[in-house]
DNA sequence: CATGGTTACGTAAGCGGTTAACCAGAGTAA
DNA sequence: TTACTCTGGTTAACCGCTTACGTAACCATG
């Protein structure tokens, strides 16, 4: 069992001040050799590591920046599903909070009162990247007020925070335009996810502006909505096969949902994309291995978590500063879902046969 | 710009010393009432948030507990791999952490010998939960010197540290039983993740239980290495039917092996399961997704990381305490690519119609 | 030789909370 | 009236670091 052991003991071990140990510790030079070794030696015996808080409290800086995700909870709860976004932006951004030494913190906003929980956390690191997906704006702004705050969604910037996100709409935009232009497609439906998701918002209004591009049609609302999730993707796909004729193609809001709409029509007798072509958004990992392989939009979801806590950092060090957007552009995707013949311009697998 | 106040400006502007701030926000009770709202009224108006760091340092505890990836960076490297397990402990961690109003912190160790960062990390954190995968026991002894410690890994619980695991050897046992006892195979190969890997090398030795409890031979060594990954898996594949005759099934050790397996088969033109029957490990979402479906064996990720931070914070209470094991049992996910019929034994999908 | 500049370290005042110890005043009992 | 117990607070001593200052010793300089 670690028994902590504090500077004091340090110091007296190594005959010097506490002042010296520290500065031994974080400047490292400055010092006779010998005394820099008495301290390195005595730090190495006592197996001292440094009080985070004490420290923290000092410098007044945790050096802790949390990640805050809404949904946590929500996301990836049938047991086994790939909750890709959530995993990846924390790999980007541990590397961007490691690489100036400091730490990342994970949070989750449980049930709805439990914004307190947001707060508890809020003292405890320097500041939060927001995953807005599911946030109102008030809520953003209220956790904004006792904390600094990056927000990390779609590609919507609220008023007056600072904000890193990939392109949703043009993403969107992009493959519905693939669907009109390489393939003539001229009747195409809508699936989007919760409808007050920045994240189904911006990409359906990417949709929509491709079709209007087109000179086509646009709707005012997805002809259905699904969730986000596989078997929403499914339950949708039968909705709309069942409320209107027979859309020539589908955009998804999401890959969850259209391999849930691909068991749909698979069970439906119909093919795809031979009677209905359809697209994802995402790229998970389960676009690539599902049949007919997804056609979709890849974010590039661990660099925003890289940038979402560079930003973060740099607002940290100058609060004055003007506040910063910036949004990554997304990927098209193309395999064999949207009717094309099988090539496929996205990243290939590490090493294919 | 929040600009953080602190418990004195709370104190003063609600008349009141911060002894009676402090008890008012932590035990609520044993005040007039009208002192009470004075103090909340005036935390909410300075929008106060509690020093975590100061808090800490008072209480001697972070409130935060710490999760070590030691290859974080390596995993889910391929752009959108699914890196389910990593994703999935980090929730139930997240769960349990919040239960108790702790805090959960992410760290990975970088290249080599940057295990001092472990250790910046270990002065923020009451205690570390360590993904032991690719860790040697003397880094990990190292780290449990100066913090306190569960190892959370394969079925290879190391000598003094408090444990939490999967039964991997139990669960590999169970596959290639399946395949021996349901399907009368008795040619199985095995392929294998990183030779050191503990869980590669737990599953390899549960594989080889299953054989010699069928008066089978067993090998010493598994037919092929794969890595652990997709591409691994693939080469692993080729190879073994370059080495030998080709056997009747084979056992991966997970399930990105064994869809790689499966597309080397599909380019030789071999039928799984027909001429050849394949089971993976981890029942990965696209396990699911992939023709035929994956027979695979399921780990209860989430309540691993979930029991992993529970038996850590016991630890934390009662440091005197003997050292704890948990094991869970895995689950046996049967789907097509084992030979079975296409009856699906796990978890069903949310819906499915 | 007084003065000033370095070098190498020590002193001690915080940082923002918590909490043991203490206390004023009201009520209660003897 | 006196002593005693609650109630509802206050005072002040930490918690383990960092860092602005202070200082002693030594060297160089005019």
């Amino acid at each position: 069992m670690p028994e902590r052991s504090t500077i004091y003991e340090v110091a007296r071990r190594s005959g010097v001040s506490t002042a010296t140990v520290s500065r031994v510790m974080r400047e490292g030079v400055g010092f006779s050799p010998e005394t820099r070794d008495r301290v390195l030696a005595a730090a190495r015996e006592l197996r001292w590591v440094p009080s985070g808080p004490a420290r923290g409290l000092a410098v007044r800086r945790a050096g802790i920046v949390g990640l805050l995700f809404p949904d946590l909870d929500q996301t990836g709860e049938a047991e086994n599903e790939s909750p890709l976004f959530v995993d990846q932006v924390i790999r980007g951004a541990e590397r961007a909070a490691t690489a100036v030494g400091d730490a990342v913190l994970i949070a989750a906003t449980r049930n709805a009162p439990g914004h307190d929980l947001a707060l508890s956390v809020a003292g405890k690191v320097d500041g939060l990247v927001v995953m807005a997906r599911s946030l109102s704006d008030r809520d953003l702004a209220r956790i904004a007020r006792s904390v600094p705050v990056v927000v990390l969604a779609a590609g919507s910037a609220p008023r007056r925070l600072d904000f890193v996100g990939a392109d949703n709409r043009g993403g969107s935009r992009q493959v519905t335009a693939h669907l009109i232009e390489q393939h003539g497609y001229r009747d195409i439906a809508f699936i989007g996810g919760p409808a007050q998701s920045p994240d189904s918002i911006e990409r359906f209004s990417g949709f929509g502006e491709a079709l209007s591009a087109a000179g086509l049609s646009t709707p005012d609302v997805p002809d259905a909505e699904g969730g986000f999730t596989e078997a929403g993707g499914e339950r949708a796909m039968r909705a709309v096969l069942a409320a209107r004729k027979r859309p020539r193609a589908v955009v998804l809001g999401n890959d969850e949902m259209a391999i849930g709409a691909l068991a749909a029509l698979r069970s439906m007798r119909l093919r795809v994309p031979a009677d209905i072509a359809l697209t994802g958004f995402d790229d998970i990992a389960s676009a690539r291995h599902v049949r007919p392989p997804l056609t979709t939009v890849r974010q590039p979801m661990r660099d925003l978590g890289e940038q979402a806590v560079r930003v973060l950092l740099d607002r940290l060090a100058d609060p004055g500063a003007p506040r910063r957007s910036v949004v990554f552009p997304t990927e098209l995707v193309i395999r064999r879902s949207c009717g094309c013949a099988g090539r496929v311009t996205g990243k290939p697998m590490e090493s294919s046969s």
